[in-house]
DNA sequence: GCGGTGCCTTGACAGGCATCAATGCCCCCC
DNA sequence: GGGGGGCATTGATGCCTGTCAAGGCACCGC
């Protein structure tokens, strides 16, 4: 349990990343591991005082804000190794919460002990920063895609980016699960879930995805690609960002 | 100019904030302030090597990529005080293009001093920490706005960013101008430049704005209020959001 | 085995916004 | 003063996607 980040196969993706063996006893000393949270449980809440970041070792999570009428707006859908709670630091109120989609083990991170730990680990300062700078860019290809995108090229655009995220954390890139519901697919891409699901018909059509319920095959990367980027007119042998 | 952190009036806003002056001496070493930029110019490239952020002390910047026809595909605005470039950590190379919409001062902090100052001076990382998470905080605000809102909402909602902006920044919080390009607010927006115009005048015929080009007066706050989040029903003297 | 409840899918329809097109305005430059 | 280009506005049209409605399917508890 003590020496749970250096085996942790997240190792690479999450704060530990350059930092030296004998630091990281450092950084495990602050981490609470907790035991496994079923599905539907709060990480934390709109609201709340917010104290710690949270990371999950397995399992995602979404995170959202519930609008004035009572509805759910959804924010983002979280892998292992992507840090939660970064927004809470501006106010010191977390600005959403945060409920796990499915059975979820996390690291909790005492945030004023990572600002202290983080001036005396240089490495860790910086991998820190750089967490925070990643979902700083993960937000604008959302705010892109959201913003310009079709419904379409949208949902090419989350299906490939969950076959890149899982595939970075060791699962297959083109076979895998969807962790949420058609519905957090529609509310977090600004569709209606109808929506959603004729276009995953569509796919099905084309021959670019094999679906059947949440697990999804991607028959034909290539042709996911066109559909999420320069919309299908892409020549693969002569790509325009070269 | 050696004290021009010290004496500048976003003081409060932007990297200073917390820090004693002995350690503002430290901060002002690091910091390279620029003549003024005329409108049009670049601050940086997407693509470029990331070495600095930067920060408007005047005028306002729009933050954008560009797609592989070409067009451009507008991130957000940044008003001073406002750090711009921090996505670039990520990879070590930005990840949008910054240009100025008007004449800008700027000022240049190279980041691996910054890095440096910021584990000398607790205060200065704890800023740090804070100014990324507002940013990774007002993309999740555009974000709810981008994708879950109706036209009319969106640009009611930039309104009145712009609005609480202006007047963090001490302008007026009803009467100011545009620093945008309807083009600009369409593309950022996610809508086409026609929306935006007739959305203008349905304002202005409804009494809740007065516009002339780029010069806006805000006739009716709560009214503009209620357009951006309740839609329109709540009453004021009850908010819902107790 | 049965009924219930989510969740997903499919169909029909209407409305809103993008698109196309034309005009006007302002500013800059020649 | 005239011409040109960028920007803004306005109008007409058509498609796309949200909405409403119904039905199917899997899972669960009884």
């Amino acid at each position: 349990m003590q020496r749970a980040c250096r085996t942790c196969s997240l190792h690479e993706l999450c704060l530990p990343l350059g930092v030296s063996d004998t630091d990281i006893d450092l950084l495990e000393k602050i981490v609470h591991r907790s035991r496994p949270l079923p599905r539907g449980k709060y990480l934390f809440r709109e609201g709340d005082p917010f104290t710690s970041i949270f990371v999950a070792r397995s399992g995602a999570v979404k995170s959202f804000t519930v609008a004035p009428d009572g509805s759910e707006q959804i924010i983002g859908f979280h892998l292992p190794g992507e840090l939660l709670g970064l927004d809470g630091l501006t106010e010191g109120v977390h600005a959403a919460s945060a409920r796990t989609l499915e059975t979820v083990s996390v690291c909790e991170v005492p945030f004023e002990r990572l600002e202290e730990a983080a001036r005396q680990i240089p490495a860790l300062q910086h991998q820190l920063l750089r967490l925070m700078s990643r979902e700083i860019t993960r937000r604008e290809e959302q705010l892109l895609s959201l913003g310009k995108q079709s419904p379409e090229r949208r949902l090419a655009v989350l299906l490939l980016s969950l076959s890149v995220r899982f595939s970075q954390r060791g699962y297959s890139a083109t076979r895998f699960l969807l962790p949420m519901a058609r519905l957090d697919i529609a509310n977090f891409l600004g569709l209606a879930a109808e929506t959603v699901s004729r276009l995953l018909r569509r796919y099905q059509d084309t021959g670019v995805l094999a679906v059947d319920g949440r697990s999804v095959d991607i028959l034909d990367l290539s042709a996911l690609r066109a559909l999420a980027g320069a919309d299908g007119a892409e020549d693969p042998a002569h790509p325009s960002c070269a």
